[in-house]
DNA sequence: TTGTACGCGTTATCAG
DNA sequence: CTGATAACGCGTACAA
C-alpha cells in the first residue's frame, strides 16, 4: 500500500496518502534506487566516457550533461580514456557492471568490439565529438572541417601564405577533419600544403611545444600557425614565449577552441569556439529520449552537427607578402 | 548451489563446479551487480560533491579522485552545488538514493542537517577543501592562511604597502582563512588593512571584474592586488586589460591558485599553487579505508593540511615607496 | 559436500 | 480503494 502512494501509482485515498506521507517524513524515508533498479531494470544512472576531463572543452561538455541529467533525475559516472583503447574497455566494463541505463561516449582510436557488443545488447548510446562507423547511434558533433577552414581562411585573408598547422592525432576524426579544413582553405587560394609546415601535436601540450620549436627553427619561418586544440595551444604559446617571438608582430596565431584564458591573454587570442556546453545538453537529451523510448513526434536527426564560430581577437595581424 | 561456484565461496566439488560452469557458459550468464548490491550493501560507487567542476582546481581534484577510485574498482558520481545549500541537499539526496558507499564533499555555507544525518547514518565521509564543525570525518585541506600570508609577504618584501585583496565569499573557510593570511602579513609590518582595499569577489568572475574596476577608480590606486582564487583572477585580469593597466609596471598581481595559463600569460602570473591532484588522491584513499574498515596500523590524522607553494613568475615588481 | 529457503527494498498483481 | 503476496537475482545460514 505505502508503495503506491510513495511510488505514486495505482489508486489510493487522500486519507491514506496523507497518513503514509506523514509516516514517511517521520522515518525520513528515502527510496532505495538499488532495489528499485532490481525490479525496473533502470538505475537512473548514465555513463560518460571521454578522453580527459581535465581539458576545458570536456569539462564544459560534462557540466552540460550533468546539468541536464540532474533535471531528469539522472546521475552521471564520468570515466577518462586518455585516448587509450584499453583504458576505454576497462571503463566500459565498470560501467556495464553498474548497469547504467545509457552511455555517452567519445570513442578512442582502436578496436571497439566491446562497445559494439554493448550497443547491440540494447544499451542506449550517444556518440559525442566523434562518430563511429559500424555503430547505430546518434552523434553530437561540431563541423570541424568548416571551423578549421574558417580559421585558415581568416589568416589567408590577412595576407598570410606560409601557414603552419599543428595537428592532433592522425586517424582521429576531429584531427583529420580540421586538417581537411586547412587543406581546403589553402586549395581555394591554389596553395598546396607544405609538409614542413604540417606538424603532429598528438593533442598533447609537450608535443605541441616541440612542434612549435621545430617550426621556429625553419630557415623560412611560417608567418602564422593554426593550432588544432586548446591543450596544444598552451604548449605552442609557451614555446613562442620562450623563443621571444612576439604575437602577432612576428607571427600570427589562431587556435581551434576558445578557452577562458583566450580573452585576457596578451595578446588575446583569436580562435574557433565550440558550443561545448550545448553539446553536453544535447547529448543527454538524445540519450534520455532513447532511454525513455518516448520518441518525440518528429524523428530527430541521427547526426547532429553544430556550427563553430570564429572569435576575433588580437593574435592575428595583417601582412603583405 | 550454483551461486557458490560462481561466487567462488563456500564449498563444492570439482564435478559440480564444472557442470555449473558449463551451464553458465551455455546461458551466457553474467552476474547482476544490482542484486548483489542490494544484498551486500556495497555499490562500489562513491559520490563527490563540489562547488563547480568547471573550476580548474576542482577539475584536477576530481581527476585525482577518479584515478585512485578506478584503481580500487570504484566509480564516481560527481555533483555540483554551485555554492548553493539547496542544490547541495538535492544532490545529496540523489546520491543517498543511489546507495553510494561513501561521499567526498566540499560543504557549502548553510544548514547541513541532512549531511549530518547521512554521516550519523554511517555513510563514510571525507571533507575536502573545507572542514565542517559538528561532523566527525577526516578532512583534506590546504593551509590557506599560510599560503595567503606567503603571497602578501612576497608583495611586502618587494616594497608594496598599498595592497588590495579581492576576497571570496565571507563565511566560507577558504575565503576567511586567506583573508586572515592577508591580515597577518600586513600586521607583521604594522600595517592595518584599509577597508577600501578589501573587496568582495564572491568567487565569481564578474564580481571580481567589478571589484577590480572599483579599485582602479580609487583616488590612490593600490600598487598591488592579491586575488583569492583563479576564477576571480580571470575577471580581475580582464578588467586590468580593459583599463590599459600594465602588469607589473603599473600594478603588481599575485593570485591564490596556479592555473595552467599562468605560465604563458603575458606577463606570466605569480601565484600560490595548491596540490589539487594529490588532494583528490588522498581524499579517495581516506574514503576507501573507511569503507573497507581496514584501519591501517597507524591511526591516520583526521585533519590533513597540505602545504601550498609560491610559484614565482613575472607579475610582481619591486617598487620603492 | 549439497540442497534449500529466506531476505534485501521495490514494484506489480490479484483478491477482497 | 485496500491489503496481502509474488517476483527481481544474489548471498547466506541452516539443515540434510
Amino acid at each position: 500500500m505505502a508503495g503506491r502512494v510513495l511510488g505514486n501509482y495505482g489508486s489510493f485515498s487522500k486519507a491514506t496518502q496523507q497518513k503514509v506521507q506523514a509516516a514517511a517524513r517521520a522515518v525520513h524515508y528515502s527510496p532505495n534506487t538499488i532495489a528499485k533498479a532490481l525490479k525496473t531494470r533502470l538505475t537512473k544512472t548514465a555513463g560518460v566516457l571521454i578522453s580527459d576531463i581535465t581539458a576545458s572543452f570536456w569539462t564544459t561538455v560534462v557540466r552540460g550533461i550533468q546539468d541536464r541529467a540532474a533535471r531528469d533525475g539522472y546521475s552521471i559516472i564520468v570515466c577518462n580514456s586518455d585516448e587509450d583503447a584499453n583504458a576505454e574497455t576497462a571503463s566500459l566494463m565498470a560501467l556495464v557492471e553498474r548497469a547504467i541505463d545509457g552511455l555517452i561516449i567519445c570513442p578512442t582510436l582502436g578496436n571497439h568490439s566491446f562497445l559494439k557488443k554493448i550497443s547491440r545488447g540494447g544499451t542506449p548510446l550517444v556518440l559525442i565529438d566523434r562518430k563511429l562507423a559500424g555503430v547505430k547511434a546518434p552523434s553530437i558533433r561540431v563541423d570541424n572541417r568548416v571551423g578549421a577552414k574558417e580559421a585558415v581562411s581568416h589568416l589567408l585573408s590577412l595576407g598570410h601564405r606560409r601557414i603552419a598547422i599543428i595537428k592532433g592525432i592522425d586517424g582521429v576524426e576531429t584531427s583529420d577533419e580540421r586538417y581537411h579544413g586547412y587543406e581546403e582553405a589553402l586549395a581555394e587560394r591554389r596553395i598546396t600544403p607544405q609538409p614542413v609546415l604540417v606538424r603532429e601535436g598528438h593533442f598533447s601540450r609537450n608535443r605541441a611545444f616541440e612542434a612549435t620549436r621545430e617550426l621556429l627553427q625553419l630557415r623560412v619561418r611560417p608567418s602564422a600557425i593554426f593550432v588544432c586544440n586548446e591543450i596544444m595551444a598552451s604548449g605552442c604559446m609557451l614555446a613562442l614565449k620562450e623563443a621571444g617571438v612576439r604575437v602577432p608582430q612576428d607571427l600570427s596565431l589562431i587556435i581551434f577552441d576558445d578557452p577562458v584564458w583566450a580573452a585576457w591573454a596578451s595578446p588575446s587570442v583569436t580562435g574557433i569556439s565550440q558550443p561545448s556546453y550545448t553539446m553536453g545538453i544535447l547529448a543527454f537529451d538524445y540519450l534520455f529520449s532513447q532511454i525513455s523510448k518516448a520518441r518525440t513526434s518528429a524523428p530527430r536527426a541521427d547526426d547532429v552537427v553544430l556550427k563553430t564560430s570564429l572569435v576575433l581577437r588580437n593574435s592575428c595581424r595583417k601582412i603583405r607578402e
